[in-house]
RNA sequence: GGCCCCAUCGUCUAGCCUGGUCUAGGACGCGUGCUUUUCAAGCAUAAAACUCGGGUUCAAAUCCCGAUGGGGCCA
């Protein structure tokens, strides 16, 4: 009777709810799912789980269309709207629900039950107090035609519960190997509000189904709702989509991840100024690797290489000192022009930048002289801002190097200031072999060690820069320009003085 | 509480299926050194793990059983 599975495609989906702002989890379901059907000339659906009305708003479906597309995780089906596709929405196929619904209801493998909240609590309490487990105890399984009619025209409320039978319900899932349930444990589920409200283990269900989905590759936390929908399916008439349980990502303490204990939503990634290609690449790592030691992938390379096989079955702890390694590392090997585009919004945003202070060669040398100190995008405003403000604000003391006197500080600059003064190209190269060898003379002329070029140097830096950390005083010079430059020299020597 | 899943350095993991080549490999982080005006980056280098107990076997990180621990789901 089981209708087979009616193409040997490989189709997967992910089937988010649009409750609260996309979670990390479901980048990496998706991630995981792409993968897999990528590489299996298959189909990835995104289906929008949004049978919850309450709780359910268009913000958070279009937040998770923006991130996933920010990742370059694209789908392949939907309604198409203006030459792209949309995700499918559960809230437009109520009708479909409803028919196998009713299909349930004529069959007797679904009941309308008619107890209380209260009723039900009473009874869980009295069960757990005898040390049971929890579970409906199937009262309203044979209300009469009549009396369930009556029910409802009195307007009772009333929820639609699945007949759970009394088996062993065992399943292959493609990471954990076979999982048998005792599905006498359970006790009968609701599968909905009523006919125009299905509930998720319903609705997920059908929809597998009909969207002919071949695997369901999700996250561990689904692995024990996996027998009732196995139950559900087998009570329709379903083919069996072949299951794969991911392990979770964790908290630093190895729970689920979650809110309290750092950033779960992908917008905070987005936000913070991680690369999607970082992220991908940390994220496909947290449970998989290829058994080399490849650590750098990008999504193309993932689809040829990306084995559903070698996926772990233990939690990953979401490490975020490893996401900000490789973070730092894409930022370092991405194209100077693209990362300087995706500097610029955080440089306006922090008010730092003024439209068209800067060229965009300006603007790409700051950023090239700032990316091997920047772990993510949001940094580049801490870490460049001395090149935007026309006046710096430092203590007199941060000049000192090594316990120089004020005086010894004042001629430094002074050195410093000639060399820049009678520098003629104010090329890069220039300013730092010039510097390099006045350093050098500086030191004989003063009596300090030849090669502790830190006397000349460091108060220069810090004149420039105004910080005890940043790019070297050639480098921000030369950025700076002549004028700025010296100016700024000539503020330290008043500062000094 | 019931059921299910899981278990190698602090963390991500290789090795486990098909026991010996494991003195357990790589990466992040941490330490040290080199480079260096500073901080990064880069290079080099150290410390750091098979949860425990039984069993099988000539031999177990690897196979089996149990315990312990952690996690998830249900309520």
């Amino acid at each position: 009777m089981t209708k087979k599975i009616q193409q040997i495609q490989v189709r997967t989906r992910i089937a988010p709810s649009p409750t609260g702002p996309a979670h990390i989890g479901t980048a990496r379901t998706a991630l995981f799912n792409y993968l897999f059907a990528k590489q299996n000339n298959g189909k990835f659906i995104l289906r929008i789980e949004d049978t919850d009305k309450e709780r359910s708003e268009q913000k958070w479906t279009d937040e998770i269309i923006e991130e996933l597309k920010w990742l370059g995780i694209s789908w392949d089906e939907g309604p198409d709207i203006s030459g792209e596709f949309e995700p499918y929405k559960q809230s437009q196929r109520l009708d479909i629900y409803k028919k196998y619904l009713e299909q349930l209801l004529i069959e007797e493998k679904a009941y309308y039950c008619f107890c209380t909240e209260e009723e039900l609590e009473a009874k869980r309490q009295e069960q757990m107090g005898r040390g049971l487990a929890p579970k409906y105890d199937g009262k309203c399984t044979h209300l009469s035609k009549e009396i369930v009619d009556k029910n409802i025209a009195e307007g009772k409320s009333s929820v639609i519960r699945f007949k759970v039978q009394n088996k062993k319900v065992k399943f292959d899932d493609l990471i954990r190997g076979q999982v048998e349930f005792d599905a006498s444990l359970l006790g009968d589920v609701v599968i909905a509000k009523n006919l125009s409200s299905p509930l998720y283990h319903f609705a997920v269900v059908v929809d597998d189904f009909l969207m002919q989905i071949s695997h369901v590759i999700r996250g561990e936390e689904h692995l024990s709702n996996t027998p009732r929908q196995i139950l559900i399916q087998e009570a329709l008439g379903f083919y069996k989509p072949i299951y794969a349980h991911l392990p979770l990502m964790l908290n630093l303490d190895k729970s689920k991840m979650s809110k309290r204990q750092g950033d779960v939503a992908i917008s905070d990634y987005h936000k913070n100024g991680y690369l999607p290609e970082a992220l991908i690449n940390f994220m496909v790592l947290l449970g998989w690797n290829p058994g080399t030691d490849k650590e750098m992938f990008t999504l193309a390379h993932l689809v040829k290489e990306f084995s559903i096989e070698k996926v772990q079955k233990a939690g990953a702890v979401f490490n975020v000192q490893r996401l900000d390694f490789l973070n730092g590392l894409y930022i370092r090997e991405k194209a100077i022009d693209k990362l300087t585009e995706l500097c610029i919004p955080y440089l306006k945003e922090s008010g730092l930048l003024v439209e068209g202070q800067f060229s965009q060669n300006k603007l790409q040398e700051i950023v090239e002289v700032s990316r091997t100190r920047m772990k993510k995008l949001s940094e580049i405003s801490s870490l460049s801002d001395f090149f935007f403000s026309n006046k710096l604000i430092y203590d007199k003391d941060l000049l000192q190097w090594q316990k120089a006197e004020d005086e010894a500080i004042k001629e430094s600059l002074m050195f410093s200031r000639n060399i820049l003064l009678e520098n003629k190209t104010w090329e890069l190269k220039d300013l730092e072999t010039e510097l390099f060898t006045g350093a050098e003379k500086f030191n004989l002329q003063k009596g300090y060690p030849e090669k502790n070029k830190g006397y000349l140097l460091w108060p220069l830096r810090v004149a420039l820069s105004g910080k005890s950390t940043s790019p070297s005083p050639f480098e921000i010079a030369y950025i700076l320009g002549k004028e700025k430059t010296l100016k700024l020299v000539d503020e330290a020597i008043k500062i000094i003085s």
